[in-house]
DNA sequence: TTCACGCTTTGATGCAGATCAACCCTGATG
DNA sequence: CATCAGGGTTGATCTGCATCAAAGCGTGAA
């Protein structure tokens, strides 16, 4: 299923220009540093399903998600999963000082990433530190995500959790649409029930059950297995149990 | 186990000059930067149970932990508690642009802490890069630790999450006073069974029916509430569901 | 058209951990 | 020395989610 070579991919739209986080930070960039970027950026592309590196396996480049998903997870000895990253176009994968990945890195959808060879990449922060400061505000937006998602895992009922991912999934989409809001958001859900369940610290039954639960009582809408209308997500939002003044949009 | 396994990496001594992380920085730190954080560094403690700073709450500074134990946490609107982040010596709490914290902060034990004012603190950084760089070096550990957790939330049974804390803090404290081991370790755990619970998204009391299950299996050994010996720690390891080749050290 | 395969839904049953409720230490305090 | 309070333990019961099992799509291949 190759569809459109990587190559050509009309990615400039995002932002040729920058290819640490697609967007937001090009005014910070000067050319001489955007040449280095480009010469040593490259494009992979993966079918949805495809695991782009294993657990443990050698990982020499860092990367940012150009279109699609990918997932970060851990696997335990007997096979139980849990999904510790979901990364969305613009996220970030890789830690430069690392050169294994801690994690599988799975394509949910079918992906494209943007990738630079981690030496060149490591060499090209120390010359240019507001790279560096980029990717310590983007950490730390992470840890603040995963410290949200840490309260989901351990606190959150089932139902509780399912609306929280549907509110999430929905935020972050509309987000990168910049969809007109104030009626009822229509979107697809990137994922698979197991990839759910793996998200969620769930067994997929249960997460069909909820999902279920919440269209039967009319709280979402659904068209197909994956397509999701929410008429009112602030109805929504007060299931996930989180606070109903503004938490954190991730 | 006859020399010190590799699971039980000892820090390297402590460093009082360098107040963000003190082990391991120092020696990129040149005297003037040392100067301007000595400049505007100052400590504060807390008693046990003191509540450093709420949620939400303003915090307008940053500070490393230099003796005792914090914790952060959130908190549902109806008292479900999950910690998030639990500090030791070195450890650093404060995000650079943010004012309000997004946690409780919480001294679990007697706690000092080495604070920075965040604006002063953040004219050091712009000008010294690799304190920004250690800072994301931290933060990039701290993500990896949540990942961990994410996946003791998510897939471990009590069991295994008891077993896992303990080996962590045994770790951990292991690290700390660079203890010969070899033979048993033996520490005291610095958290209440409350905290455990809030720790590993469980209710205290199966906390404590399942410490007490380790005891009687003779994983564990306790001599009064708090003091913990463990006789084999790799046997104790094998309860903890991770994989038996080496894992991370936090 | 039929088949097969991957994903999803739904039902029946079991169990790990929550909940509710006593009771037990141990150290501090008058 | 008696009392008290703040942990900590242990027991009985309940329940939400896992597990096991079967059947229902929808799509692409034959």
């Amino acid at each position: 299923m190759t569809r459109t070579s990587p190559k050509l991919q009309p990615y400039s739209q995002e932002c040729s220009e920058c290819p640490i986080r697609h967007r937001a930070v090009c005014a910070r960039c000067e050319s001489d540093e955007l040449d280095l970027l480009e010469q040593i950026k490259y494009y992979r592309s993966f079918e949805a399903g495809q695991t782009v590196v294993w657990s443990g396996d050698r990982m020499d480049f860092v990367a940012s998600v150009v279109t699609g998903i990918a997932t970060l997870s851990q696997t335990m000895e007997d096979g139980r999963r849990q999904m510790v990253g979901l990364l969305l176009p613009s996220d970030f994968v890789g830690r430069p000082g690392r050169d294994t990945s801690a994690y599988d890195v799975t394509a949910a959808t079918d992906l494209v990433m943007c990738c630079f060879r981690k030496k060149p990449f490591e060499d090209v922060m120390l010359r240019t530190p507001h790279i560096g400061q980029r990717l310590l505000e983007m950490t730390l937006d992470e840890l603040d995500a995963a410290r949200e998602w840490m309260l989901l895992l351990g606190r959150k009922t089932a139902r509780e959790k399912i609306a929280s991912l549907i509110c999430i999934i929905a935020r972050r989409d509309a987000s990168l649409q910049l969809q007109a809001s104030g009626g009822e958001l229509r979107f697809d859900l990137p994922l698979t029930r197991e990839a759910m369940s793996e998200y969620l610290g769930l067994t997929l039954e249960t997460v069909s059950r909820q999902i279920s639960a919440l269209r039967k009582e009319g709280l979402i809408l659904t068209q197909g297995k994956r397509q999701i209308i929410i008429p009112d997500f602030d109805l929504l939002l007060e299931e996930t149990g989180d606070d109903s003044d503004g938490g954190f949009l991730v």
